[in-house]
DNA sequence: GTCATAAGCGGAGCGCCGTCCGCATAATTC
DNA sequence: GAATTATGCGGACGGCGCTCCGCTTATGAC
């Protein structure tokens, strides 16, 4: 998602973003988020600089690729708080977010980006992580098992940070401490 | 350091190690712990393939040049449980040692790869930095402010972790706030 | 159908990383 | 002092990221 939303995407230009984003989803599930840009655009079958034209910067073509997936955990919230106690579900729906993230190195990185910066595309992003985060934390505010004064880009911030410092497969453990320590400090 | 403790260096070669380490001190204070590995090389007059012999990878000459001021840090411990209470001690330190990561871009990188792997040469500055961390702690709960089953190193990557997602200077507020959160996670 | 032009294309270019290996030389042995 | 050898040197190499810009082409007006 290169563009400000102006006109539509010339034909040919539209056929070759789809091949990158094609191509992107099986570099990306083969070799994780680091894969080779210039591989990518060679098996689209498209020059670098047409990448790189639509996606000016690694994040924006993970972000296009990953983005349905991170829609699906979103809303996977109110299955969440059905079935568990708010500060359950917040606990359950970080864990899976981190899982999530520990499936695709390098994933981080872009959710680091997304959350750091103050572009209008990746404020959508945001918006929809931290939407997210705050349905389960008023949840537990209002049930008293959350403190009410932490906001929900604190709480996305402090999961991104476990998932930078401790987020391959095989620091699953030492990630999930994280979280609890986590969690101890969003109780009242 | 690059060598498993053998033999000494050769003349040359330990006269080449100190002219990259110069090149190096001076290059990171000028650009951050990013700047072009051949710079240094080339400022120190010596091949790119003799910097990479010394200190196969960058955090390997990272650490090489900040160590001393990590040790300073380190050594202020005692200091400070003099003039606060432990938990605000371990705050403080916490605070000193985050700031110090933000003026070095780069460097929470470095600590991630210290902290994150097996190697014994990295084992002895993790030493350091828990040890640290480890006196910090056990006299919080000594005086009964901080939980007893946290163990530092935990407490170090959590460190990293604020490090790593919002370790920019201008990031520092929220850096703080998150250091909050991990102080509240701390407690019994 | 023709034409003007905005939109798009793609690869050359530059700088960087990290490796590898033929050549040089310090250290050691006699 | 000469010979031997282990240690070290350094640059060429292949690959990557990102930018820039001259050429191509789809699109919309007429």
């Amino acid at each position: 998602m290169a563009e400000r939303t102006g006109r539509p995407l010339r034909a040919d230009a539209k056929i070759n973003q789809d091949r990158v984003l094609a191509a992107a989803v099986d570099a990306f599930a083969r070799e994780g988020a680091h894969a080779s840009l210039r591989a990518i655009a060679k098996d689209a079958g498209v020059g670098i600089g047409t990448l790189y034209r639509r996606f000016p910067t690694r994040e924006d073509l993970v972000w296009a690729v990953y983005r349905s997936e991170v829609d699906r955990i979103c809303a996977t919230v109110p299955g969440l708080l059905a079935r568990h106690a708010p500060a359950g579900a917040l606990r359950a729906w970080l864990e899976q977010f981190l899982g999530f993230l520990e499936e695709k190195p390098g994933l981080a990185d872009t959710l680091k980006a997304a959350l750091g910066t103050d572009e209008d595309q990746r404020l959508e992003t945001r918006a929809l992580l931290t939407g997210a985060l705050a349905t389960l934390i008023e949840a537990g505010v209002a049930d008293g098992s959350l403190r009410p004064d932490v906001p929900a880009l604190d709480v996305m911030l402090a999961l991104g940070g476990i998932s930078l410092i401790a987020g391959l497969p095989e620091q699953h453990g030492q990630a999930a401490r994280l979280l609890d320590l986590l969690m101890a400090g969003l109780r009242p």
